[in-house]
This record gives structure tokens, sequence and C-alpha cells, in this order.
DNA sequence: AGTAATCTACCTAACATTAGGTAGGCAAAC
DNA sequence: GTTTGCCTACCTAATGTTAGGTAGATTACT
């Protein structure tokens, strides 16, 4: 799963690949069907993992001793890391492109994740007194399509300092807590 | 090129199908090939008509009569249109996604895509008073990249009103002239 | 304790389908 | 009469997936 999901974070659910991930680990192709009913059901596994991942991630974040407002000054790094490694992507976001043709069974599990990290958001915003009650889901959901595109635009230059460029720009405008 | 357009504007350079798309102008796959040298060559040179005619979009927008204000209020719009169409989304993010895995004359057109909007952002920003001559690029990239997200997020949800609810708080927050 | 049954995690070999791509031919247009 | 645009009929490689089998560990039964 593992394997899955770094594989999936550069070339997407379309180019996984049953064959080379499992060569990656070291068996057969054939033998990822019997831990996984399909390549629908890897991939939905995988993205549910990433999901809740991202979420306990977010959760340590929060109960480690920072404020709402330091918390919103780490986020954009969880992003960064994906970068960092071997410029990869987000799952949820590669898959979001690839949404339409996504089984529905891993679309689910792509919106939980954006539904984890907006929600999160919302909280911060609304703890740092960075937004009210009313448009702290708004917001949340501005930050995070923000970042996303900020990684998105960043991959597609394999250029981590154009990430952390669009970052420090969205906090000097006031988008993110500078 | 027109139907090639639409196809990987959904489905990417990956999902982009020669069959189908055949099938679609109404002619046999083969001939895809009296016209085009190979998939790479017919994904390039529909990436670069899109940045054209992108260019020239903006161009006209520009010699319309608008101020660089108005202009850039308008700008996103033009990313809004790709959601209006079936759901779609902008060829050059898309190809952002997979740009590992694009061959290199695509690559380099998705690029140039990039580089027209970020370009004629910071002309429009610098003219309009919203940014400075040094941080013209950098704050027109961070509005690229915000509206890039926007539009995969709104995307992932098939919801153009998310794309407009965060295009608005872009401009609440300053990022986008209100 | 020793044997039988079952489970685990993999294998080889093939399946059907789809992908991009090619060779050569045919008909209309210039 | 050559160029244009498309065709039929393939090819090769890759895809997800299945069938059938196997060595070794675990459990159940006598």
């Amino acid at each position: 799963m593992d394997a899955a999901r770094k594989a999936a974070q550069a070339h997407g659910y379309n180019g996984l690949n049953m064959r080379s991930l499992a060569e990656n680990v070291g068996i057969k192709s054939a033998s990822i069907y019997y831990h996984f009913q399909s390549k629908a059901d890897l991939a939905a596994a995988v993205a549910k993992r990433y999901w809740e991942d991202s979420a306990a991630e977010l959760l340590a974040l929060e109960e480690s001793g920072n404020d709402a407002l330091a918390c919103l000054k780490l986020y954009p790094a969880t992003f960064r890391r994906s970068l960092e490694n071997d410029n990869r992507m987000c799952l949820s976001s590669y898959m979001a492109a690839e949404f339409d043709d996504l089984p529905e069974e891993v679309k689910a599990e792509v919106k939980a994740f954006a539904d984890v990290n907006v929600a999160w958001l919302a909280k911060m915003l609304l703890a740092a007194g960075k937004a009210s009650v009313e448009d702290s889901a708004d917001r949340a959901r501005a930050v995070y399509a923000a970042v996303v595109g900020a990684q998105l635009v960043a991959r597609s230059r394999a250029d981590i300092a154009l990430y952390d460029a669009m970052i420090k720009t969205y906090r000097a405008v006031g988008l993110l807590p500078a």
C-alpha cells in the first residue's frame, strides 16, 4: 500500500500499474489480488489510508502544544513534503484531476481527504480569529485550493522554491496568516 | 485538434485515446497518423494551440477597452469556462499533474501556458497598481496557482458554485482585486 | 505427539482487452 | 498523375485480471 501510494502520487490512478507496483514490492502482480480484489479496491484502500494519515497528522499538530495560529503557519509544510519526496504531489489532488474517470469507491476517499483538510483549516482559522463562524468554511476551502494549486504549479517545474515563494505571497496578501 | 483538446481537458494526456478520438471525429484512428506523427505530436500541437488561444484571449481582453483592474476582475472567468464546459479543466493544469510522464515536446507547451498566463497577470497587476515591479511576478504566480487550485477543487465536486465561492474569497482577502 | 486439514502468501501461465502505431490500398481533387 | 485524405487489416506491447497450483506455517483431531 505504501508503494502504491507513492506510485499514485507520481502517476495518478491511471498511471498506477499492477505489474510495476508488484515488481517494486518484490512479488508478482497476481499476488496483489490475494490482498485486494481489484485495482479500484487497492486504490480506494490507499486513498483511505492517505486521508486517515492526514487526519492523524493534523490532529497531532493540533495537540502538540501549538496554538491555532502556529498550526496554520505549519500547514503548508504538509504539502511541501510531497514535493520534497521526489517531486510527488498530493494523492488527492492528482485524483481530483482524474476524478471523472475514477471508480466510485475511490472518489469517496478522494473527497474525504479534501473534507478532512478543509474542516481542520476551518477549525484553526476560527480558533485563530482569522475567520468568523459564517465564513470559516469558505476561507478554509480557499486556503486549501490555493495550497493545492501552488503544489501543482511548483511540481510542473520541479521547483520547491517556487512553492515556497507562492506560500510566502499567500501570507503577504493575508490569505494565510503571516 | 478541437476534439483532442476536449478529451485531454477531461482525461489528461494519459487518458487521451486515439481510437475514441477518431470515433468522435468520424474517422478511423489510423487516419490521425496522416495528420500527426504520434500521440505526443498531436498532444504537443493541441497544447500549443491551447496556450496560443489563451494568449490571444488575454490580449483581446487587454485591448477591449478594459483597464488593467477590470481585466484582473475578468480573469477568473476564463478558468470558469472550462468548468462550464462539462466540468472540464485547464489542459495545462491536468498535464501539470501528469508532468513527469509527459513527452518532452508536450512539457514545453504545458509550461508555455503557465508562462503566458503568469506574464499577463504580472503585467496587469503592475498596471493596476496592485503590485510593484519587484513582486509582480511573484504575485502573478500566486494568483495563477490559486485560480488553478480552485478549478481543480471545484471540478472534483463538479460544483461551479464552489469555484465562484473560492474566487470570491480570494477577492475578499485581497489576493485578487475585489 | 503425530497426522490431517486448512490457511497464508505467493507463484506460473494464460486470458481478454486495449494501447499506440504501421503497411499498403483506394478514391476523389487538383 | 500526383497529392490528399482516408480506409482495411494488421502488429506489438501493455493492461487488469483469472485459473490453478505450491511451499510453508498454523490449527484441529485422534
